[in-house]
RNA sequence: GGGCGGUUAGCUCAGUUGGGAGAGCACCUGCCUUACAAGCAGGGGGUCACUGGUUCGAGUCCAGUAUCGCCCACCA
């Protein structure tokens, strides 16, 4: 083995990157090992939209399962990543209308089948963008198996959804107040609707009562509603008005009259007492209008213009219109007056619009049925939310659902199965397309024009993906799935979906853990978005510093669940480790000459040797103990300060020792064994954060398989306690070193001197045996160790621990005072160590109740500072006589 | 109105069985020590928001306060 491949010594990603996702993709790593004796672990891709592009979010959320997913892959499991789009409804078909219209045309002018083929076509050249960036990531989920939820597959699966549903009664039609999107011209779910806090008015306004001089005055944050009035409710009990109820008023402006109600749902508190009743413009009115049998009027089109029940403001936009009906009522004197009032308005999630209540025709799930599973699994555990804060947020949205309206108004989606016949009234809901009523044998049926909500198919994603209703291999080995990562602000969207729906069509829970993840914020904390302009593209840091970077640099310091702020100078830190370990590698390759690869008898291991052995193993299972919480930032951290710290800065420091060009052939044989074991074992370990980087070093080491993606997930082997111990007072002598050093402002050139007085003569062979470590970590000449000493000198830097003196004789360069200035200082840094510790013994309570080990512990610390405050003090007479 | 999260070094943030306060950046000092100046060595800097409680012992557990942020909610 004479190869020492040249790498340079800057790390550059762009290089390395594709050639190694087309590397493993060519030779199907990412595909399930499909062996079957080991336990599955899978993973079902959120599916981003098919027209979208990356953003950080995605990174974040593909990142964390790539990690999970390489990391169970490496343990030998049989793995499942199934990655895939949706077809996003709005989104997709807002987006190819924007293109429409640059040609001037609008849908209508093509027509439903035309304008669903654009669509497709548009999917076609566009859908794979989104899948393209995330192989830049790194994700290596089996595209093999990827899918859309406009497939056949999931096609399938939603009618057979839809029409079980149906069957049990659990889909339903009917004329229901909804939430509707002037702009979007859709009904949308109560989900979709985000509210927002406005500065709005209230305005009081008198309705006349019907043959009387008496006025009843409401308030309102809406006054062009009023047009659709028909009723005004007060409370039963309340004494204002206990005289009206049952009476008319006349509505202002309509000159119609309408019933004054009473219903228990009106606040005596609020305004006046006294409501006017919507019930085409308002959710609230709408029940009411139902208990009390009002009339609904709706004022509107389905573009938030007022209609011809809206008399003269017909052809008015509703927000014109309620200037005018103000104006009107001032007009008239019957505007009393209009406070400043702070409300919540609900904007169109999609387009921000104003939200208009309206009555209309859609389709519903009946839900409370289905949540009522979805609620005991999840509280009998069969479902973990990571962090567990997540599960109230869950049940609680759970216990409070409504009804899930799921019909849209558009062109782009699954269509309802369900058909009209107009000859008999026969309605037909059906997995596949009838050619005939069923029951008056006539083939002209009409199919409903509505598609379903986009989240009616990604509800089923975790099955309908593995081939359900089908029972296939998939779905037998890979479902139940392992884990879902997702962020937090989709679990009512989608994750509460995916629940019930999973329970309900398959008897199983879709997934066994849920972790959440928090949001990428801008720098400032702000949420990043399109409006602001704060967004970052994920493929421009990549770019720049290489997704490795990307990656590692959005998992660390992150509290699972939390927020994280985007900076780029974490960025840039994370560039820097991925290099110091570039750099660490090229090191280790560089002294691979006459590399023998073999097994290392424990008596030939040094201290250093042992020392980085058993700290291998330790971080090896604080990582994995990690991962399997679902701590990524943590375990990320673990790696980078064992790698940074203990790997670099120590073993590899004293490990040149071993290597230089008068080291014993032996010696060196030996170095390079653990050298590259320790190496290739933190690749491994690695490998799951950034695995670009890992799997090039990787392949440049001298002995290897045939990729790291593969090997196995190293464990805790052997450790040793006691080269633990001493590395430690070794690395504290040298420390002691390097600080009396700097203090007096030795130059790194000039060698020093140092005597080492160690008490203990047990402890001598330990500095004995690794003199050479003190002498080329700290620049020390000549060391010399000793039990006593007899005169200790005046003139030298000395450092003063529990169990040893250092001196450094420094003749003529010493400058007394301020070496008495720096002992001063640690003396009173162990006085106070000392006197913590002195005053826990002190206390009889602390003995009494405090565990063994923690006593023990206090006491050792107690001795320790009390020797050590001795030596100072001592060494202080000596400093201050001279 | 309800719920959740944050408040730790100048800045951004870690810190889960309660037992000696950490990282990165920034700052100061000195170094091109043949893996790495995207680096090395050394250093300064924190009554862990506030108040009270539990405990031998609290950044960590409990109660309350303040403040910032997020989510949910049918008071027009």
């Amino acid at each position: 083995m004479s190869t020492t491949p040249q790498l340079p010594p800057v790390y550059d990603p762009g290089q390395v990157e594709h050639k190694w996702y087309k590397f493993w993709k060519e030779r199907n790593y990412f595909a399930p090992s499909g062996d079957t004796d080991k336990p599955a672990f899978s993973i079902v891709m959120p599916p981003p939209n098919v027209t979208g592009s990356l953003h950080l979010g995605h990174a974040l959320d593909n990142t964390l399962q790539d990690i999970l997913i390489r990391w169970r892959r490496m343990q030998g499991y049989n793995v499942l990543w199934l990655p895939g789009t949706d077809h996003a409804g709005i989104a997709t078909q807002a987006k190819v209308e924007e293109a429409l219209a640059q040609e001037g045309l609008s849908r209508y002018d093509l027509g439903r089948e035309k304008f669903v083929e654009r669509v497709w076509e548009w999917k076609h050249l566009y859908g794979s963008r989104i899948t393209e960036q995330l192989s830049l990531l790194g994700s290596s989920c089996d595209w093999t198996r990827e899918r859309f939820t406009m497939d056949e597959g999931c096609s399938r699966a939603v009618r057979e959804v839809f029409v079980n549903l149906y069957n049990k009664g659990l889909i339903y039609q009917g004329d229901y107040i909804i939430n509707w999107c002037p702009k979007c011209k859709t009904a949308i779910s109560d989900i979709e609707v985000e509210h927002e806090d406005t500065a709005g008015r209230l305005w009081y306004i008198r309705y006349p009562v019907e043959n009387s001089d008496e006025y009843l005055v409401v308030a309102t944050t809406r006054p062009e509603t009023m047009l659709g009035d028909t009723g005004v409710a007060v409370h039963p009990e309340d004494e204002r008005y206990r005289h009206l109820i049952g009476r008319n008023v006349i509505l202002p402006l309509m000159n119609r009259a309408i019933p004054v109600i009473a219903d228990e749902y009106v606040d005596k508190e609020f305004g006046t007492g006294a409501v006017k009743v919507t019930p085409a413009h308002d959710p609230n009115d709408f029940e009411m209008g139902l208990r009390h049998n009002l009339e609904q009027i709706t004022v509107m089109t389905d573009t938030g213009v007022m209609n011809e029940n809206a008399g003269p403001y017909q052809g008015l936009d509703r927000f014109e219109c309620r200037k005018r009906v103000v104006a009107d009522l001032e007009g008239l004197g019957l505007l009393e007056k209009i406070e400043d009032h702070q409300h919540a308005v609900g904007h169109c999630q999609r387009c921000d619009t104003i939200i208009e209540p309206m009555i209309s025709k859609q389709w519903f799930v009946r839900m409370k049925p289905l949540a009522e599973p979805a609620i005991q699994r999840v509280k009998d555990g069969d479902i973990r939310f990571v962090p567990e804060r997540f599960t109230k947020i869950y049940l609680n949205w759970m216990e409070n659902i409504r009804d899930w309206c799921i019909s849209r108004q558009l062109w782009w989606g699954h269509r309802i199965p369900v058909w009209y016949c107009d000859e008999c009234g026969e309605v037909i809901c059906s997995k596949t397309d009838p050619d005939h009523c069923p029951s008056c044998k006539n083939d002209k049926l009409r199919q409903d024009e509505d598609v379903l909500d986009t989240w009616f198919s990604s509800a089923l994603w975790p099955f309908s993906t593995m081939g359900w209703p089908d029972d296939t291999p998939d779905l037998q080995t890979f479902y139940p799935t392992s884990v879902l990562v997702t962020g937090r602000d989709i679990i009512f969207f989608w994750v509460a979906r995916m629940i019930f729906s999973g329970l309900e069509h398959t008897g199983q829970v879709p997934f066994y853990d849920v972790n959440i993840h928090g949001l990428i914020l801008d720098a400032q904390g702000r949420k990043m978005s399109k409006s602001l302009g704060n967004g970052i593209d994920p493929i421009e840091v990549i770019e720049k510093y290489g997704a490795d970077t990307l990656r590692f640099s959005l998992i660390t310091g992150v509290t699972p669940g939390n927020d994280v702020r985007f900076h780029w100078e974490k960025v840039e830190n994370t560039r820097n480790f991925a290099n110091k370990i570039w750099n660490a590698a090229r090191f280790v390759l560089m002294n691979m000459e006459g590399f023998q690869p073999q097994t290392i008898a424990e008596q030939d291991l040094t201290l250093a040797d042992r020392w980085i052995l058993s700290r291998l193993g330790i971080t090896a299972e604080e990582v994995t103990r990690m991962l399997e919480r679902y701590d990524l930032g943590e375990a990320a951290k673990t790696l980078y300060d064992f790698i940074w710290d203990e790997f670099c800065d120590w073993y590899i420091e004293m490990v040149k020792l071993r290597l230089g060009q008068n080291a014993d052939p032996k010696a060196r044989q030996i170095a390079q064994n653990v050298l590259h074991q320790v190496l290739i074992d933190i690749l491994r370990l690695l490998h799951p954060f950034m695995p670009f980087i890992t799997e090039e070093i990787y392949q440049n080491m001298p002995v290897h398989n045939e990729t790291i993606m593969l090997d196995p997930w190293p464990v805790k082997d052997k450790s040793w306690p006691q080269a633990m111990e001493d590395m430690q007072q070794l690395m504290s002598v040298i420390r002691s070193l390097r600080n009396i050093r700097a203090e007096f402002n030795i130059a790194p050139g000039t060698r020093i001197n140092t005597i080492l007085v160690v008490k203990d003569p047990a402890r001598m062979p330990l500095f004995e045996e690794n003199k050479e470590y003190i002498r080329r970590l700290a620049q020390v000449e000549r060391i010399e160790i000793v039990n006593t000493l007899d005169s200790k000198p005046s003139q030298a830097g000395s450092a003063l621990t529990a169990w040893s003196e250092i001196y450094v004789p420094l003749e003529g360069v010493i400058d007394i005072e301020r070496e008495i200035l720096r002992l001063e200082k640690e003396l009173k840094a162990a006085e106070t160590d000392l006197q913590k510790a002195e005053s826990k013994l002190a206390n009889a309570t602390f003995l009494a109740r405090a565990p063994e080990e923690v006593i023990a512990k206090e006491k050792a610390k107690a001795e320790e500072a009390r020797v050590k405050k001795e030596g100072i003090l001592q060494r202080l007479e000596i400093l201050k006589q001279s």
